[in-house]
DNA sequence: GCGACAG
DNA sequence: ATCTTGTCGC
């Protein structure tokens, strides 16, 4: 899968201070609208740690649409480079699914991704941040609230509400299964709350989190 | 100052 | 995130 060349993004020996800023500069980059074309290909992410934390593990799973059949699966290793700093997970994160995506053989149309969108204290969750680079539609499934409020979600599969800072509407918390806790979806590049959220209630399957990113999340807990 | 805080 | 078995409830 080829990776959009931009050396800025490349500088991943960062205080602190200097991911912020440039997590502001890439958060305003991030297109908050619709721009996805047919999808036949959707990848699901999740990434993790091993080692106390040393050596960062991304899985990778390509899903045929609308079959959900699995097509490619991955799993990438590298040592971690960055300690965890909340709002900052995505520096952390992504030079592992980097690594992931330039051994990947297909392409994808729409990327799913365990973590937040833009339901980000400065709008840029781990998905926004791998689906700019990538220049692909993406979204993210959470598991946790970041940031954002929002009500009680009924207890029905499908059902959800919305999740706002304010009078934005950062995504949704949708009840991806009935009697479990809502997973927390958020559009990240290339798309909007609205088809962030069809999306994600199209491929729940029978679990809590949708087929996408439960099978990556499978993957890279079987060793 | 105090609490919150994805993976 | 990770360390970890069986068990209760829908």
């Amino acid at each position: 899968m080829p990776i959009l060349p931009d050396h800025q993004m490349h500088d991943w020996d960062l205080t602190p201070r200097q991911a912020v800023a440039l997590q502001r500069e890439l958060a305003a980059r991030v297109e908050r609208s619709d721009r996805i074309a047919d999808v036949r290909h959707i990848a699901g992410v999740d990434i993790g740690f091993e080692q106390h934390g040393e050596v960062t593990r991304a899985a990778v799973v390509v899903l045929e649409w609308p079959s959900l059949a699995v097509v490619e699966e991955l799993v990438v290793q590298t040592p971690t480079r960055m300690p965890y700093i909340p709002g900052l997970l995505s520096f952390r994160e992504i030079p592992a699914a980097l690594q992931a995506f330039a051994q990947l053989q297909s392409d994808v149309d729409l990327i799913m991704v365990d973590g937040h969108g833009v339901a980000h204290p400065r709008r840029l969750g781990v998905a926004a941040h791998l689906g700019l680079w990538l220049d692909r539609p993406s979204l993210g499934v959470a598991k946790k609230r970041l940031t954002g409020q929002h009500g009680e979600v009924e207890n029905q599969r499908g059902a959800y509400t919305p999740l706002r800072d304010g009078d934005e509407v950062l995504g949704v918390v949708m009840r991806s299964r009935q009697s479990v806790k809502p997973v927390f979806v958020s559009p990240g590049h290339r798309l909007s709350v609205d088809t962030a959220t069809q999306w994600a209630l199209a491929c729940l399957g029978r679990y809590k989190l949708p087929e996408p990113t439960r099978l990556a999340d499978r993957l890279a807990s079987r060793r």
